[in-house]
DNA sequence: TATTATTCAGACAAAAGACTCCTAAATAAA
DNA sequence: TTTATTTAGGAGTCTTTTGTCTGAATAATA
């Protein structure tokens, strides 16, 4: 897969917290029960999400995470780079070591186009789009339910 | 990343029998040295790939494997799809179970459009145009070497 | 026929990714 | 000041991917 699991889950969890509004910490287990995440899981996800400067963290009763900024200023790209760092926008499609225009692997080129393709897609699209289409459309944010069942 | 190491180490052996003009069959063992891969590792992916019809095998002494057609004739798609399945151009971006048409993900429509890009790069790609310019312009296709120096 | 070169097949091992569990630290509320 | 709630962080488990090893089957050749 392109993304890593984690960074689905990441995804998902910031694409939830932008679709709240209030500048309120959400707590991590009221989110993992929504988002049907492990919550040990999105426990440490979110920790690197926080150490990244996305979110920020508050602990003890009516504690939580939120947003460092407007979701309106935060990009796909920022929370995968977080998350997965941007190996896949950087390193050879072949893996090999050595890549690079002095002498670069036979699908480097092409590569070069599609990958910027993924990147202008990552970059150009924020937290904010996404969820206010997501509440608009009740787009689907589990397995099963949309932005609408959202609590 | 995107692609699976077995799926880039089945690509580059594809592009090494490619660039063989001769439809004698060759030994995996002698790809495996020249390529820098694990041969029973190799062995394993070739043998994916010969049940998908992409090579053909011969055994015993002057065995090996070839191209079952000419690499006029094969995308990248169809070794990618042999190693690594198509679930990377079908799947969700989120790994949402009932994500489609009826109730997208707030990605889907944008994804699909990422996602055309690249089945449209591995589909439009054929290994011969990749060999041939890579003997043209001796690119890399091992960590340290390139075309010219395969044996 | 015996030997050698090769693919085929499957068991096994190591590494990475995904996930669980436990304890500590912070903080608000009772 | 105690208790409940919550994040932080580490250690451990399970699963998948990656890689290794051993032996069997097949074919050429001496």
């Amino acid at each position: 897969m392109l993304l890593s699991k984690s960074c689905v889950y990441g995804l998902r969890a910031s694409l939830y917290l932008a679709s709240k509004e209030s500048d309120s910490y959400i707590p991590i287990r009221k989110m993992s029960d929504t988002l049907e995440i492990s919550f040990h899981f999105l426990t440490k996800i979110l920790q690197q999400m926080t150490s990244a400067g996305i979110l920020e963290s508050y602990k003890g009763p009516n504690g939580g995470v939120r947003l460092t900024r407007s979701g309106r200023d935060i990009s796909l790209m920022e929370v995968v780079s977080a998350i997965d760092g941007d190996k896949m926008l950087t390193e050879c499609a072949l893996g090999l070591p050595g890549c690079g225009v002095m002498k670069p692997c036979p699908i480097h080129e092409k590569w070069a186009v599609t990958r910027d393709g993924i990147r202008e897609m990552l970059e150009s699209t924020t937290l904010t789009e996404l969820s206010t289409k997501g509440k608009e459309f009740d787009l689907r944010l589990t397995a099963e339910g949309g932005f609408l069942d959202l609590e």
